[in-house]
RNA sequence: GCUCCGGUCGUCUAGCUGGCCCAGGACGUGAGAUUUUCAUUCUCAAAAUCGCGGGUUCGAAUCCCGCCCGGAGUACCA
């Protein structure tokens, strides 16, 4: 049976898009785009209750960052819609009657007062109240009640759902592509709504009809759905659909780098990473959550991380592009277990990625911050310098601290520095520097000799001492590339200044 | 509680059609080399009694059984 592959990617615009929701986008993308099907963003609005503005467009603007685009979806229309299922609302109470007729599912007029009285009385007993093929027959319901009354209570608009009719003692397999054959006995699975009392479908039953009317032909979702799988199944099966059910692959979850159990939304911030793509403002509580765009990450880095947590390639290869990925991917390849976040390989891979981009791409990234700090420099200087220490950072943001004395001489002496190299007879040296910069030509080579082979070496003085005095002097600390190319790239003048001032200030110290 | 899914270095993982594994790679960690400094880079190292206990087998991380631990689900939420 060779269909076309049909993915879906549907997220409820609860809030932000949490980072494993993200994973679970790209793997479906990355299957999509292997057997060349279709990618689809559909939006599953039916609790209104929990609806939140701007999610919807978080969802959409974070996928966009990370290169995972779609060909159908609620933001660019396609042959299958609506894609949002508020807006396909009407098409669902047909399905329900559909199982209602053929004895797939009933009508139940349980309020949620007297549900909830239920758990409570069971409880009592220790036990958990489940509305299965064992208790239904004591609830009210089309299967406990007259059909007069059904009628009756129909007909006088009180309010009802319609719930799945669990067939008893019977096993239900999910063929799960990661996991193989799930079983479970039906009279262990509760009779799920289908149908709410406000007119929406759960998702239960709007997944079913709308992966089924969309032509979906694998379901690619988190391991949270697992339990569910068996109801999934034989909803395809009351419906008639078995044919074209699709394949299902669950996902492992992502877990908090430290303990265990599910990321969620407060390990991020509390251990400094971001369990968000974007930062997300939180409409209701103005809070922030932030997001991996926001702090510095590439989103081809983050792809990458993402795509190895819960997958490998099966070769040793760690650095993969959107194309690698595309090309490699396998779901015989994802794990069955749990992956823990780990922050310290994150920033290891937006290292890799921003090593990668151009001097030039990176110069874009640090000018906002140049401007910042007031400082107006030339953009080819900008591009020079970051082609010389971009190797240093993980993120943009550690730009300024690496490369400030390249923009503004020191204001002050690393104190420690001071009293490591700066020796007596120093000034003198120093003076030496200013003069050899003002007699030789200012070129690399002929300081080099003029300095370092001729005055140190030729003096018998120690090399490390001086050089490292200057480097005290240009740079305020002992940090930064190769002194000479320092000197080169601030300019002769600069360095005078700087080491002229560095006499001043912290001028000759005693024996 | 019940159901289901998991369990290999600190972390992500390879391996799971049994021998090539006294378990390989990566991140991180440590050491050394390079460098006038810091960082980078390079080299090396430490790091898993393969959750535990039984079996099967000449041989098990890999197969079988029991147990333990963890996670998810258990809503008119998705």
């Amino acid at each position: 049976m060779t269909r076309k592959v049909r993915v879906r990617f549907a997220p409820s615009p609860t809030g932000p898009l949490h980072i494993g929701g993200v994973r679970t986008a790209l793997y479906n993308y990355l299957f999509a785009r292997q057997n060349g099907g279709d990618m689809i963003l559909r939006i599953e609005d039916t609790d209104q209750t929990r609806f939140v503005p701007g999610a919807e467009a978080y969802i959409i603007e974070a996928l966009d960052w990370l290169g995972i685009k779609f060909d159908e979806g609620v933001h660019i229309g396609g042959n299958y819609g609506p894609y949002r299922q508020s807006d396909r609302k009407p098409m669902y109470r047909q399905y329900a009657e559909q199982l209602l007729r053929e004895g797939w599912a009933y009508y139940a007029f349980d309020s949620a007062e007297a549900l909830d009285a239920k758990r409570k009385e069971y409880e009592a007993q220790k036990k958990t109240f489940q509305y299965d093929c064992n208790t239904r027959a004591e609830m009210e319901n089309s299967l406990s009640l007259s059909a007069e009354e059904v009628q009756r209570r129909l007909d006088s608009g009180a309010p009802y759902v319609v719930r799945f009719k669990f067939p008893a003692d019977t096993e239900i397999t999910v063929h799960d592509l990661i996991r193989g054959d799930v079983t479970m006995n039906s009279n262990l699975l509760d009779d799920k709504v289908l149908f709410k009392s406000d007119g929406m479908p759960t998702y239960h039953l709007a997944n079913i009809v709308d992966d089924h009317t969309m032509e979906v032909s694998h379901v690619i979702r988190g391991e949270e759905w697992l339990p569910s799988a068996p109801l999934h199944v034989m909803l395809y099966k009351a419906f008639g659909w078995e044919d074209t059910m699709p394949q299902f692959a669950h996902l492992p979850l992502l877990l908090k780098p430290e303990g265990n159990g599910k990321l969620s939304k407060r390990d991020g911030d509390r251990l400094g990473f971001p369990v968000f793509p974007l930062d997300w403002h939180d409409p209701k509580t103005g809070e922030l959550s932030s997001g991996y765009r926001e702090k510095g990450y590439l989103p081809e880095a983050v792809v990458n991380m993402l795509a190895l947590l819960g997958w490998n390639p099966g070769t040793e290869q760690e650095i993969l592009s959107m194309d690698d990925l595309i090309k490699q991917f396998n779901v015989a390849h994802i794990s069955k277990s749990g992956a823990k976040f780990n922050v310290e390989k994150a920033k290891w891979f937006n290292h890799e990625y921003l090593q990668m981009r151009s001097d030039e791409e990176i110069a874009a990234m640090f000018e906002p911050q140049l401007k910042e700090h007031g400082i107006e420099a030339k953009h080819d200087y900008v591009v020079k310098v970051c082609g010389m220490m971009k190797e240093r950072i993980n993120f943009p943001s550690e730009l300024w601290e690496q490369t400030s004395y390249f923009f503004e001489a020191p204001t002050e002496y690393d104190p420690a520095a001071i009293k490591k190299r700066w020796k007596p007879g120093m000034t003198t040296h120093m003076a030496k520097v200013i003069e050899i910069l003002n007699t030789v030509p200012f070129e690399y080579d002929a300081i080099h000799k003029a300095l370092l082979d001729e005055y140190i070496v030729g003096n018998q003085l120690n090399m490390g001492q001086v050089m490292n005095s200057l480097r005290l002097a240009v740079v305020g600390k002992t940090v930064g590339p190769d002194m000479l190319t320092l000197v080169m790239t601030i300019g002769k003048e600069e360095t005078i200044r700087r080491v002229q001032r560095a006499i001043d200030t912290i001028g000759e110290v005693a024996e």
